[in-house]
DNA sequence: ATTCTTCGTCGAACCGGTTCGATGACCGAG
DNA sequence: CTCGGTCATCGAACCGGTTCGACGAAGAAT
């Protein structure tokens, strides 16, 4: 079942075994023929460990997703599907590292053991800790998100801000005065999440541009918190017509609140903000929302990774996509009265 | 930066720093700090090829997920989790394996490139070739699911056929005459997957047992389908006064059909099923309803293949089980008229 | 007929660990 | 003083591939 066994039955050495399924060196078309009748009739297939050990790389990519504990969105859902889907286009395999605590096992394994060529790091912060710990150990890796300071790094991400910005500017267009911005867990904008502080910059430079009245709050990633987050925003700030949200996963909640107070959307009051497709698909009624290109990151993100594998001098590169907003049904003119 | 480098600089042996490394062979208190000295500072950890090629195991599991085009459930979302999560409580990584399709190169790279150390398959159906792939590979294998014939494999499941019964006399004790039960797809279906078909069975079992009329429909995972399946089956069988459902991609529609006919649950409608716990208590209202222990599947099929591996020639194990029905608030009385 | 290429193949070294048998130093017992 | 037994360490073989330099045979050029 070795490279050594296929050779002995065909009667000719392991090299040449070798070159015949690599291709390096030219073997005649006998010895090829005869080489893959004993490989299919054994089913063979290299030792992927002995072959990582020899070739100095391993044909998988490490894919940083955040613990299971929190649950994942369903952007970051998005994510791994598109990145495990990618790699597999290119024949190669994923290995999944469960991170977010700092002292963790599963990351320091991957990093430092070689056991991938290279590795996508998803949910980063403002300031990362494994970013920097990824560079010093000189292994290519590209960023689902961006650090402050990008610097020499690769990475790909949505600009939230100005996604943001732009919801914003089409609730003053329909007349909205006074509209509130629900981000993601107070914990995540504390600990510098990314997307949770651009979308704020992004809300409150529009805002003020437009003359808005604006507010936000930080919601935890949970309907129950959706809930209760809207039902006292609603009391605490009664002018509030319309809201800008990232936090998917508080969206039933909200939805539940909403119904809860006898408003209907639009007519009583808009939402819109930055959500996966299918998310705002499934909402009643659908929203008009920035759909997130979740599948598309993917795609880059291990494109760039491949990119700075086969040169690993290269300059790093990176993209902002910024996707349309898909007008649905959730905004409408500010109600009177 | 190898074993080599690190007895060099220690002035011992690569033997010597592999057995303070393992403690396989007793070393001396004094080298063991000099070579714990010389990797601290080096920052040395061994190559995973490397150890995994001598060794004989990679310390790696492979999951076997469905391609990311068919999106992932929250019950599913929910395996992968627990899995990931109870391997790094072992400190092994999780290898992901797309697989749905029949000839697809990541599964063959993952069975024959001893590439893991063992697998564990999820969405597997009544008849499913990649069970009888794994088996004449001899590659531990645990399934989450499990095949019609389930012979000398070890799997763990939810036993969705006794579920359906408990939800279909909870409805019959309600006073409900005629209730449906919504599957999934109709491609699944007719694919074999096992809790479409055993669900449909306890579901044909119970409703007979109880003399209900019982009726069925097939429901693509996606909420437009949940939409247009729940409109239809109102107009074809209108004395339907409860649904018991399995698909939980198709809630959103359910739901948005239910406002849309202006039925109020559970005033006008009962609603239950087999659903994730999350998505049960995100619905409005929350759903009665079973909730998947994902969770302590994922962590349990981690288990049963540890000991497989363990002892290769164990006894084959499996689990059933069969999770209380949760009574929230989706259920009630039969409307009169 | 001899030399030079080209082609196909082989043997050996190497990747970076683990593991086994052997060896030498040191100890206490006889 | 010698013998037997630990204890700590070493060297070599091995895991299963890849890759490099070399070599023999056949054909082309001289």
């Amino acid at each position: 079942m070795n490279i050594g066994e296929i050779a002995r039955r065909a009667g000719v050495s392991r090299s040449t075994v070798s070159y015949a399924l690599s291709g390096k060196r030219p073997v005649s078309a006998a010895t090829v023929q005869r080489i893959n009748d004993v490989i299919a009739e054994l089913g063979y297939r290299p030792n992927a460990s002995a072959r990582a050990l020899a070739e100095g790389r391993t044909r998988t990519l490490g894919l940083v997703v955040p613990p299971a504990s929190r649950r994942l969105t369903d952007v970051q859902l998005g994510f791994v599907g598109s990145v495990v889907d990618a790699a597999a286009a290119h024949d190669l395999d994923v290995l999944l590292s469960p991170s977010g605590g700092d002292h963790d096992r599963s990351f320091e394994r991957i990093v430092t053991g070689r056991r991938v060529d290279g590795v996508i790091l998803m949910e980063i912060l403002l300031e990362d800790p494994r970013v920097e710990r990824l560079s010093q150990a000189s292994l290519p890796f590209v960023t689902i998100g961006h650090v402050e300071h990008p610097g020499a790094s690769w990475w790909v991400d949505v600009d939230y801000g100005g996604l943001i910005t732009r919801c914003v500017h089409h609730l003053a267009d329909l007349g909205h005065e006074e509209v509130v911005l629900i981000s993601r867990s107070a914990e995540l904008v504390a600990a510098g999440y990314g997307p949770a502080l651009r979308s704020a910059t992004g809300f409150l430079e529009a805002t003020a541009e437009r003359g808005l009245t604006a507010r936000m709050v930080c919601c935890a990633d949970e309907a129950a918190a959706g809930l209760a987050c809207f039902e006292q925003l609603r009391t605490q700030w009664p002018g509030v017509t319309a809201a800008v949200t990232i936090n998917e996963a508080a969206l039933p909640g909200v939805q539940r609140a909403l119904h809860r107070a006898g408003l209907e959307v639009p007519r009583d009051f808009s939402l819109t903000g930055v959500i996966a497709e299918r998310l705002a698909e499934d909402f009643h009624p659908p929203l008009t929302a920035a759909d997130v290109p979740a599948a598309d990151l993917g795609r880059l993100a291990v494109d760039l990774l491949l990119a700075q594998i086969a040169d690993r001098s290269a300059e790093p590169r990176h993209a902002l996509l910024e996707p349309p907003i898909s007008l649905r049904s959730s905004t409408g003119a500010r109600p009177r009265g």
